[in-house]
DNA sequence: TGCGACCGACCGACCGGTCAGTCGGTTTTT
DNA sequence: AAAAACCGACTGACCGGTCGGTCGGTCGCA
């Protein structure tokens, strides 16, 4: 999968054509052009991942044991799948080879910052001792996402989901669990 | 900011040449290549949110605190600077504008997925009544991260940090948090 | 203090490689 | 024998990067 190798600008469609059994005008007669082509391949993608995702979970009694082996289903999926996993989570959007090395500089900056409170609230005992490098990530995974979600749905801005995202990403972590019924 | 309306692709040099006050020439007199230049940009800007966000935490007495302040303190900042937002949270790796509708697309349906877990887990009874629809940004977004560190750090792969995920994402909305010492 | 030599920031017309997309023709299927 | 599927050489718009040139400033010298 060039696209997944190369991401989406760098994979040319004549590249695409020598790797698949069609050529460049095979290509070009099922599909009206290579963005179209890029999101069918996405699009296809996603939906196996999806159902693999949801069949997972049906098996489950409660919610949240679904939920849980869907999280599960998810990771286990992806991590199986370097190339899928890196299409779907990164190339869909990405840019090539240097852009994805600056994400990772700047990401992995401000994850170490994260980490290094949560560290500090651990030595503090104020939280559990998780593995603190994959909490910031968790961290800074969901405040990106929430970010996102602002920038493109609109909604209300990123400050306004605080409290949620105060007892998702806080509250799990806290030793003593006392002062919830506050929010 | 040319870079943050339209993604590096889409953003012609010489259409920053005329927003600026340099013409493409000066451009390049300064920066080898258009890459560099919108790198200098990216570390510009995240220099400066990482500066105001590690102020507003130094205030704080406790390191969950701090931790919370950091928090409040990247949710206002992008919360108030879209431009800043989109450059540093999609567009630095972004792609042009019809393949952020597909990401937001593909993002969405997952996060619906994830909300209707959510949401029943919260009609039975198991987690707290929280913004679902935010709680499920958040999973999504965690996961999303962990994954791509996994891609690009080469960790181990993200399955093993399923223990910190849930943690993390469900134990803090878990409504009796009992079962908590098992990990 | 007037003048020539020089500097380097800046300009913008232009070049040339690249690559998505086309199209006339060929093969395969029905 | 028609239609559908497929081929791949070719085209041309596009755009990053170049480069010969301009111009305001400044430094040394008489």
């Amino acid at each position: 999968m060039i696209f997944a190798d190369k991401g989406y600008h760098e994979a040319l469609v004549d590249e695409i054509a020598e790797e698949t059994a069609l050529s460049k005008g095979g290509i070009y007669f099922h599909f009206p052009s290579k963005e179209d082509l890029f999101f069918a391949v996405l699009d296809r993608l996603a939906a196996r991942l999806v159902a693999k995702v949801e069949k997972s979970a049906t098996g489950e009694a409660s919610p949240i044991a679904r939920a849980d082996a869907a999280l599960v289903a998810v990771l286990t999926a992806l991590g199986r799948k370097r190339r899928l996993a890196r299409l779907l989570v990164v190339q869909g959007y990405s840019i090539g080879n240097p852009f994805e090395q600056k994400r990772v500089e700047i990401f992995g900056k401000f994850a170490g910052l994260i980490k290094n409170h949560l560290d500090a609230a651990v030595a503090a005992g104020e939280i559990r001792p998780v593995d603190t490098e994959t909490a910031a990530r968790a961290w800074l995974g969901a405040i990106n996402e929430v970010v996102i979600r602002w920038l493109y749905d609109g909604g209300r801005p990123p400050v306004e989901s605080l409290d949620t995202l105060r007892a998702v990403l806080i509250d799990g972590l806290r030793i003593e669990p006392a002062s919830r019924p506050g929010r």
